[in-house]
RNA sequence: GUGGCUGUAGCUCAAUGGCAGAGCAUCGCACUGUGGAUGCGAGGGUUGUGGGUUCGACCCCCAUCAGCCACCCCA
């Protein structure tokens, strides 16, 4: 390990076991996104920085970004997130492209943030949204979605919830007690404060903001009103249409979800680990404006994101993430010496001709070796080609799962192994 | 970007400023045609890195890098 040169810090080591639980986490996305009819797409890893300077807000383009110049002196980064590439794609191509579309994506994007638990600069994302629809159905479409991923990977609604807002309802209700537009930004951002800090602490800061010592008692009463949805017949309506899809369980209203990017503008949302001292695993809402934005005509959209880097430290801490065994229908031929390593060669290939993922042992070796080569690999069965059997025709079979044995003709090696994989 | 804690063998961790260790793992042998078990043995370290203090530094000081935690912010 001397002269070691450190991997980039934040950055990403994906060993086998770990590629598996990637590739596992991948799959159940793609089953959720395509079981409603969404399409996967994908856009550049790098961006001009331009593209995300104007709508998600500046901290992060100027802090949390991998800004550098490329050799034509133009300002690019590594993309932080997907939604604006997004938006282009689909303005790029509005006359051609068939609305509602329901696009979705998997794939990595980069932050400049300081590292820890649950936290890296390099990560993936699931993005998944629904461009051109303004209706209560697409924004609850988004919600269920979020709720059978949970449920599919078999997460309850005691550890991980959904909490639902508006933010067209907070704006009103917060006009209703004489707050400006102008502060509707940091009143925004003193409630998302409430939950990191004690009562006290979080009036002192909002009178510190500029509220009035009543406005903050009408606040406070405000974001503690779980049935502020009442209020909302569009709020009302996606918890009904929640309901019916049988996800309610999942849902639940709260105030106090706003969401930093600025873009959105109607209903907005994140997933929390109920269990923990609360981290959002998955945020995501309705935008007006996005696709006009970026230079389209106006069209509306609603879509999440899910880091997989959070997701699946909660994944590990309930339990949930399966023990894969890649090598549980696969066969290792041993070598036994010099002379029948032709013959063992030949062996692997016709077995692998008949489909089945078969591994040799790259050097002759003791018998014992290779063995416990087999077992540490996770290997199940194991073949031998000494002069014996060579000399008969036969190969032996051990099934290290059941610990049992058999010498059998070689052409029938393919057959036997298939009827023991399929008896389990 | 700010503050705090921690860096010793592949892993988990010991070691009053005075000989760098243990468990697990690895490798070898017992076992010359068979994995998991047992026994015996072996290898493995510039104590994250670079300076400083000291007769002497894993230990004290400074810097730096990395990990973790809390901010900031967010997925």
């Amino acid at each position: 390990m001397k002269n070691k040169i450190q991997s980039v810090r934040g950055t990403r080591e994906f060993y086998p076991q770990q590629m598996l639980t990637r590739r596992w986490l991948y799959k159940h996305m793609e089953e959720v996104s395509t079981s409603f009819g969404y399409e996967e797409y994908d856009g550049p890893f790098i961006e001009k920085i331009d593209l995300y300077a104007a709508k998600t807000g500046e901290e992060l383009v100027k802090e949390q970004s991998f800004v550098f110049t490329d050799r034509g002196g133009e300002l690019v980064t590594l993309r932080p997130e997907l939604t604006l590439s997004l938006a282009r794609m689909v303005a790029a191509r509005q006359n051609e492209l068939v609305f509602p579309l329901r696009w979705w994506s998997f794939g990595p994007f980069w932050r400049y943030e300081k590292p820890q638990k649950g936290r890296t600069r390099e990560f993936f994302q699931w993005n998944i949204d629904l461009i051109g629809s303004d209706s209560a159905e697409a924004d609850a479409e988004l919600v269920a979605i979020c709720a059978c991923f949970l449920k599919k990977m078999d997460i309850t609604p005691e550890q991980i919830a959904i909490k639902v807002n508006h933010r067209k309802l907070m704006e009103e209700q917060l006009v209703k007690i004489n707050i400006q537009k102008e502060y509707l930004k940091a009143v925004f951002h003193v409630i998302d404060r409430y939950d990191k800090l004690p009562t006290d602490s979080w009036k002192a800061l909002c009178q510190e903001r500029g509220l009035a010592t009543e406005q903050v008692d009408q606040l406070w009463r405000l974001i503690n009103n779980h049935e502020l949805w009442k209020e909302s017949p569009y709020l009302t309506s996606v918890f009904e249409i929640l309901k019916v899809m049988g996800v309610s369980a999942y849902v639940k209203y709260d105030a106090r979800i706003i969401r930093g990017l600025d873009y959105y503008t109607g209903m907005v949302f994140e997933a929390w680990d109920v269990g923990g001292d609360g981290r959002a695993v998955l945020g995501g809402g309705h935008y007006d404006n996005l696709v006009a934005d970026v230079g389209g005509s106006p069209l509306p959209g609603v879509g999440f994101a899910m880091g997989d880097v959070m997701f699946t430290v909660l994944l590990e801490k309930y339990g949930k993430i399966p023990k894969i065994n890649q090598f549980e229908n696969a066969l290792l031929v041993t070598v036994f010496n010099q002379d029948t390593t032709l013959a063992s060669a030949d062996m692997a290939a016709r077995l692998r001709d008949e489909d089945l993922k078969v591994v040799t042992f790259p050097s002759v070796e003791k018998l014992q070796k290779q063995f416990k080569y087999a077992d540490r690999m996770g290997i199940r069965f194991v073949l031998v080609l000494g002069p014996d059997e060579i000399k008969d025709r036969l190969v032996t079979i051990k099934d290290l799962k059941h610990h049992t044995q058999v010498s059998i003709p070689q052409k029938d090696a393919a057959s036997t192994i298939k009827r023991l994989l399929a008896a389990q």
